[in-house]
DNA sequence: TATGAATGAGACTTCATTCAT
DNA sequence: CATGAATGAAGTCTCATTCAT
C-alpha cells in the first residue's frame, strides 16, 4: 500500500518543458486532492471526512482520488508527507541562522513557521491524532521532523549534547503542535504570546543547562 | 455473554447489606460503563469508537448501555462529567497547599494529579477534540476547570491579577492537556521530566513578571 | 397466546360486593390499559405505538401490563375484543327499531353510533389496517359484528334474502368504517352529511331491489 | 446476490442498441424499486416493511436503494408521485368522454381505473393512512387527484356547482380508496359489483340534487 | 485512463419481552 | 403478584471501496 504511492505521486525532478504535459497533470490533480483533503480533515475530523466530498471539493472523480490514492490511509500519508516535506524546509530555514539568535528569537522563528504552516497543522492535528493502525507511518514524519528540529537547536546552542538537542526537539516540536488548539479558545491571541513566553523561558532555561 | 457477567464483575456488592441492591447495581454498571468507555475513546477516537465494543468491555448489553448512555454524545457526556469532579477535587486539594510552594514544587503537584488521572486524560482529550456539535457540555467542563486553576494559581502567587491567573490558568491547563501525547513517544519517561522544566520555568517566568 | 386472555382477563359476572375487591382491580386495570392502548394505537398507529408507552399512559408498570396481556398482538387483540362488545349492543339496540324506520333514518341511526364510539373507532381502523400476522384474529371480529348487522337490515327490510343481507351489511360495515377518515378531511362535517346520502341512497337502492 | 441480479432482472435492455446503458439502467433500477415497495408496503404496512426486503425483493443492494431514495420516507414519496401520474392520467381520460355517460357508466369508468391501478392503491392506501411527518407531501397527491377528479366530474354533470363537484370528488375518491380493502373478503367479487351500486345510485342522488 | 454507479459491512439506536427482586 | 432493569434481535442509514463502461 505504501509501495504503490511512489507510483501513484511520484516525487520525480521537475520537468524540463513549460507545458502540462502527462505528468504535470497528475501532479495538479493531486495538489488538489491534497488541498481538499487538509480542508475537510481540518473540518471534519479524520472519521467524519467522506472521500466523497473530498472528491468533489477538488472537483475531481471518486474514481481518480482513488487512482492516486488507494485508500483512505494512503491519502492522510499523503498529507503527512507533503507537510513533513514543507516544515523540514522550514526548519532548514531557522537552522541556517540559528546561531545567531537569542532564545526569545528563536522562539519568534518557530511561532512564525508555525502561523506559515497554520491551514496544514489543523489538519495534521487530526491526522495524528486519529487513533488508526498505521501509527507507524505517523512515525515516518515524526523521525524526519525530529531531525530536522534536532538540528536548529544544535545549531542554535552549540554546547548541547546530541541526547539533550534530541529530547529537547521533541518537547519543543510537542509544544508547538498543540498551537492550533489555542486557537480556538476565546484569548487566542493573548494565548499566542504566551506560548512564546513558555517556549523563550523553556528554551532559556535548557539551554543554560536545566 | 450474560453468563460473563458474574464473572466479569467481581466488585459487586462490596457490602454485606441486602440492601441497596438495585440502586447499587446501577451505578456499579454506570461506572463500569465509563471506565470501558475511557478505555475505548481512549484507543479508537470519538468517532471510531463503538457503542457495541464499549458495551462489551464492560460485559454490559447493548440495551442496558442505551438505558444508562441514550446515546453516544450522551456517554461523552458523562465521562466528561466524571472527570470534571474528579480533576476538580484533584486541583481544589493542590490549591490548599499552594501558598507554600515553590514553582518547581507546583510544577510537580500538577504533574502529579496529571499522572492520578492519566487514562481518564487520554479520553478527555479526544472528548474535547471531537467534532461534535454538543459543544456547549464542553465548554461547562473547560469553565469548570479554569475556575479551579485559577485558585491554584491565585493561591500560589498572590500577586497576580485575576486576569493574569485566568490567562496562565489556560496555559497550564493547555499544557498539561497535552501530557498523554508525551506518553506515546518513545522516551516517555525523559520528556515527562522535560516537562516539569517547561512547567516551572513558565511559571517562575510568568510570577516573576515575564 | 389467545387461550391465556381467558385466564388474564375473564368476563366474569359483576361481582356482588360493591367495593373493589381483588378480581374487580384486575377489571379496573384491563380498563384503563385498554383506554390507554386506544389512544396509542390511535396517535401513532400498531408499529409505532410502544408497550411502554402505553404502561405508562395508564400508570402500569410494563410487567403488569404483560401479566394481562402477554404479547403487543394480545393487547390489540382485546380492544378488538371490547370494540365488538360495545358495537354489537349498539347494533342490537338500532336492530330493536330498524322495522319502522325509513333508508334515511338508518342511515341517520348508524351514523350516530358511529359517532358515539369515534375515538375507539381510530384505533380500532389502525389495528385492522395493521399487516399482522393476527389476520385470523380480525375475521373473528368480522364475523361477530356482521351477523349484528345482518340483523339490522333484516329487521329494516324483511323483504330480503339472507344471503343479500350478508352482502348489504358487509357494505354497509365497510362503508362505515372508512368514516373517521373523513373527519382527517377539512372539509369533515360537509362529508359526514355527504355520507348520510351515500348511506341512504345505497340502503334505498338496494332495498328497492337493485 | 449480485450474481443473482442477472436472473432476476430479465427486463434489462429492452433495446439492442449499445445506448443508454448508464441511464436507462437507474430508471429500470427506480422502476423495479418502486415496484417492490409498492408489494412490500401493501403487505406488512408502512412501518413494518423494511428497506432490507424492499432492496431484497428487487435484487438491489441496499446501498443502491439508498442512492436513489435516500431515505424510507422518500421512497413512499416516489411511490407517491408515480400513483399520481398514473391515476391522473387515468382520470383525465375518464373526463374526455364524461359528459355522455350515464352514473351507472360513470361508476363503471371508475371502477374499471380502480382495478387497473388496483395493486397500487392498496400501497397508496398504507402510505396515505401512515402517521408520518411527511404530511405535506402526502397534501400534495390529494390536491392533483382531487382536482383531476372534480374535472371528471364536472365534465359528467356539468350543472354542478363547482363548490358541490368539489365536494362530491372527495366523496368519490374517499370510497374508491377504500376498494382495495373490499378485495380482502371472502365474498370480494360480489362487493365489488356493489359498490357499482353505490357509487351509481350515489352519483345519480348527488347529480339530481340530493 | 477517467468516471461514478453499485456494493455491503457495520454503526447507532429502539423496543418487545423476560425474570430476578 | 408487582415491578422495572436487563436483554439482544432487528431496523435505518452511511461510506470506503470496486469495477464495468
Amino acid at each position: 500500500m505504501s509501495s504503490q504511492k511512489s507510483t501513484a505521486a511520484p516525487d520525480a525532478a521537475p520537468n524540463a518543458t513549460g507545458r502540462t504535459p502527462k505528468r504535470a497533470r497528475g501532479r495538479q490533480r493531486v495538489a488538489a486532492l491534497l488541498d481538499a483533503a487538509t480542508v475537510v480533515f481540518a473540518e471534519k475530523g479524520y472519521d467524519a471526512a467522506t472521500m466523497t466530498e473530498i472528491a468533489a471539493r477538488s472537483s475531481t472523480a471518486i474514481g481518480s482520488l482513488y487512482r492516486f490514492f488507494p485508500s483512505k490511509e494512503a491519502l492522510a500519508e499523503g498529507l503527512l508527507h507533503r507537510y513533513g516535506e514543507r516544515a523540514g524546509a522550514g526548519l532548514d530555514a531557522i537552522a541556517a541562522h540559528a546561531s545567531a539568535m537569542t532564545a526569545a528569537q528563536m522562539a519568534d522563528a518557530l511561532l512564525d513557521l508555525m502561523m506559515a504552516l497554520k491551514s496544514e497543522r489543523t489538519a495534521l492535528k487530526v491526522l495524528m491524532d486519529a487513533r488508526v493502525d498505521g501509527a507507524n507511518r505517523r512515525q515516518y514524519l515524526r523521525g524526519v521532523i525530529r531531525g530536522r528540529m534536532a538540528g536548529v537547536l544544535s545549531a542554535h546552542a552549540p554546547g548541547l549534547s546530541a541526547e539533550r538537542a534530541d529530547l529537547l526537539s521533541v518537547m519543543v516540536l510537542h509544544l508547538m503542535k498543540t498551537i492550533p488548539e489555542l486557537a480556538e479558545e476565546a484569548e487566542a491571541a493573548a494565548l499566542f504570546q504566551e506560548m512564546r513566553l513558555v517556549l523563550s523561558a523553556y528554551l532559556a532555561a535548557a539551554v543554560a543547562g536545566g
